[in-house]
DNA sequence: GCTGACCTTCACGTGAACGTCAAGGTTGTG
DNA sequence: CACAACCTTGACGTTCACGTGAAGGTCAGC
């Protein structure tokens, strides 16, 4: 193998707002009003004023889609979920220029809070949703038993519930 | 244990909005609104043309808020999940004034295919929850990666999270 | 340096999901 | 039957999450 050019050299690309659109699935206006209400901050401007994403940006805008789409969550409640925009990228500006191992560790560790709140959260979600799961499955427990009834005992008198319902 | 009354003499105790609104969390507008548009009506009317509620309605409110709340659906992805409240209503009344044991048995099949929908769908967004569950996790197995990597490094100088946590 | 495709910032419009009066009818209790 | 507390149907207001121009600046290719 030939010595890799550093990475330091490798020009991010950055793109423009049709680009990132194309490739996350959300719309330009969709994005530039997830700008105006903070929930992020492209990587640049170009000289004419140009939004230009990076890769970090696409990442936390596919991740935003998906806690809306996927999850479900208001864009206040992502708000939340990512509040700390401004923190980040202090963090990170601060992780780049610290030669503080110490420092660094704990930039990492704030990232780490950071998701595992991220973690808890999207779990509790996911709690309730099995929940809601389960009562549907018990509804369909019934009506199982419903129709066993019907096929076990020949109940002449059709009124109501015909099921005495004996705890399994 | 002394007979009981039989269950076709209690009376159902229809409750009026407000109540309904205490017992499931919603408010009266909320209430109204999904009759509005849909999503509920109430099991009868009052002389005076007040809303009364029974219990299958108040199971149904209390879905509907677990779907909206818990779930995140949009009220016309709910009113997909429980799109065929007409076919239930007629199903239902059917159901009572059938004597016929092939046609019960339908009924309840219809039934129990709707819920099947609900499970699979329920079941499909926590499938997508997952995904982003894991994604979380490997977000954070990542920054657990570069405190190793800190920490292996020549580091003398302790500080944030020591604990490398292996998965228990 | 011109053109067409892309971008910018206002700014108003829209559908969903209700909130909030207003004007009047209903119900239960004294 | 009087009266407060509840209900009804409009109908307009509000917040969220964008859509949709309008008016103008920018960028890449010729």
């Amino acid at each position: 193998m030939p010595p890799k050019i550093p990475i330091a050299l490798t020009e991010p690309a950055l793109l423009r707002i049709q680009d990132v659109a194309a490739d996350t699935g959300l719309t330009t206006r969709a994005i530039r009003y997830y700008e105006e209400i903070g929930l992020l901050e492209p990587a640049a401007r170009s000289d004419g004023a140009y939004r230009l994403f990076d890769g970090s940006d696409l990442e936390r805008l596919r991740f935003i889609r998906s806690l809306r789409d996927d999850a479900g969550f208001s864009l206040a409640q992502i708000g939340q979920l990512l509040e700390d925009e401004a923190a980040r990228e202090r963090n990170r500006l601060r992780f780049r220029t610290s030669g503080d191992q110490a420092e660094r560790r704990a930039l990492i560790g704030d990232a780490s809070k950071r998701v595992d709140r991220q973690i808890a959260t999207l779990e509790a979600k996911r709690a309730r949703l099995d929940a809601m799961i389960e009562d549907a499955r018990a509804r369909r427990r019934h009506l199982d038993e419903h129709l066993a009834n019907l096929d076990g005992g020949p109940d002449p008198h059709p009124g109501g519930h015909p099921a005495p319902e004996r705890g399994r």
